[in-house]
DNA sequence: AAATATTTGTCCGTATGTATC
DNA sequence: TGATACATACGGACAAATATT
C-alpha cells in the first residue's frame, strides 16, 4: 500500500482491497478469510484500521467472525440492504419509489420471454396455487401484497441468470420498506395476475406477453412508461 | 454452540443503536452526529468499538468524517449496494460478464427514449467529441474502452432517475474490472458510435433508436438477445 | 481430559494532522 | 498566532472462544 502519496483514508482503502482480494481469489461462502495478523501484514496497516475495514463486511452481513476459529465468508443475503434501506433510503422521497416501479417492470417485461421459456410445470402448480390464495385474499392486505411478491419470484426463479434474480430480489426488498411504511399503492388486481398462469398453463407466449403488460398497466404500474419494441 | 445465550458483539450492536439514534432524532443529510467521544460515553463502550460501528457506516457512504470538523449524514445513494451487491452476489465468474453485458444492455435500450429526451445541446457537443477521439483511438485500446464509458455516461447523465443511474454505474465498475483482467471482448466500431450522435445532432429519435440498436448488435453486445417489443 | 496455541473481542494510551475560533 | 476540539492511526495488553496437541 503506497503510504506516501496517499490521500484516501486507510480504512476505505483496505475495504476495498479486501473485496478485491475475495474477488481475485474467488473465495465462496464457507471459505475463511485471513487471519487478522495476516490481512495486517498483508495490506501494511495496524489493527484498528484492518478492524475497521473488516467490521464494516460483518456488519453487512458478508462475513461472520468467530474468535478462535477465523473468519469466513457468508451466503449472500439481502438482509444489509433492507436494514440499510430503512434507515436511510426510504425518508421522504417519495420519487425513489417510481424509480423502483419502474425498473421492475422494465426488467420483467425485458426477461419475460426467457423466464417463459425456463419454466416447468411444477412451477407453473405453484403460480397456480399463489394466484388462487391471491384471489381470495384481501387486496391491499399484507398477505395479498406477500403473494403478490411470491407471484413475481415464482416468475422468474428458474431462469438462469443470477444477476437479474438478485437485482429484483432487491428492488423487492427496498419495495418492502415503503410497504411497511404504508406508502405502497395498490398493486394490480389478482384477475390480472390469473390471466398471466392461465396463459402458462396453456402454453401460449403470446397470450403471456399479453397478460403481463396487462398486469404492467395497473395498480402501482400504472404510471410507469417503459420503452418497448419490436 | 449455543448462540442464544452468546451475547450479542458490541460492535454490532453499537452500529444498530448509532443507527437507531439517527431515526429517532430524525437527522437529515448534512446534519452531524455526536463526537466520537460522546458515542462513546453514550453507548457505554471504547472507542475502538464504537469507531468499528461507525466506519461501517461511512464505508457505506451512509455518512463522512472529517477531522477537526465531526461527522455527517451524506445523501443516500445506492451505489455502494449494488457495487457490492454484485460483487458478492452472483460469483459465477463465466457467466456474470454475459450477464452484466445482456443487462446494460437490456437498461440502455429501454431508457433511451427518455435519455434522448433529456439530452441538453452541451452534453451533445461532449459527445461529439467523445466520438470523434474514439475514432482516433487505437481499437481495444484502453482508452477506446474508457471513451466507450463515457459515451454511454454522457448519453444517461442528465435522465433524472437516480436508481438507474447507480445502476448503470455500478455495472461499468464490475465490467472494468474484466477489462483489466484482459476477459473483456471487443466493443462495438467507433462508426456505431459516430452514427448515434449524428442522430443526436439532428435530433432524429428514429435515426437515433436505429443507431443505438446497430450499436448494441456488434461487438460484446453482438450475442445477447434483449426482448424488444411494438 | 488437560494443557497449550491460535484467533478474535475489547479496552487503554499516545502521537499526529486538520479544522475552527 | 495560539488554543482547542476532533478524527486518524499506531501499538500494547488482556480476556474470551476455539482449535490443536
Amino acid at each position: 500500500m503506497d503510504r506516501a502519496n496517499r490521500t484516501e483514508k486507510l480504512y476505505l482503502q483496505a475495504f476495498r482491497e479486501i473485496r478485491q482480494y475475495i474477488v481475485d481469489e474467488n473465495l465462496q461462502p464457507g471459505d475463511t478469510l485471513p487471519t487478522e495478523q495476516q490481512l495486517c501484514q498483508k495490506l501494511g496497516v495496524s489493527r484498528n484500521v484492518l478492524r475497521e475495514a473488516i467490521k464494516s463486511m460483518e456488519v453487512m452481513g458478508l462475513i461472520e467472525a468467530c474468535p478462535g476459529r477465523g473468519t469466513e465468508l457468508c451466503e449472500f443475503s439481502y438482509e444489509f440492504l433492507l436494514q440499510n434501506v430503512i434507515c436511510f433510503a426510504g425518508r421522504d422521497q417519495s420519487r425513489r419509489l417510481d424509480e423502483l416501479v419502474n425498473l421492475q417492470k422494465t426488467l420483467e417485461l425485458s426477461y419475460m420471454r426467457q423466464a417463459f421459456q425456463s419454466l416447468s410445470p411444477e412451477t407453473v402448480k405453484e403460480l397456480r396455487a399463489c394466484v388462487n390464495s391471491l384471489q381470495s385474499a384481501e387486496p391491499a392486505s399484507l398477505q395479498a401484497f406477500e403473494l403478490h411478491h411470491r407471484f413475481h419470484t415464482l416468475l422468474f426463479r428458474e431462469l438462469d441468470n443470477r444477476l437479474l434474480h438478485d437485482l429484483l430480489s432487491a428492488l423487492d426488498v427496498m419495495q418492502r420498506q415503503y410497504h411497511k411504511a404504508g406508502r405502497l399503492p395498490a398493486l394490480p388486481e389478482a384477475e390480472l395476475a390469473d390471466a398471466v398462469v392461465r396463459a402458462l398453463e396453456e402454453y401460449n407466449y403470446q397470450a403471456f406477453a399479453q397478460a403481463m403488460f396487462s398486469y404492467f398497466s395497473n395498480g402501482i404500474f400504472e404510471k410507469q412508461d417503459v420503452l418497448v419494441y419490436e
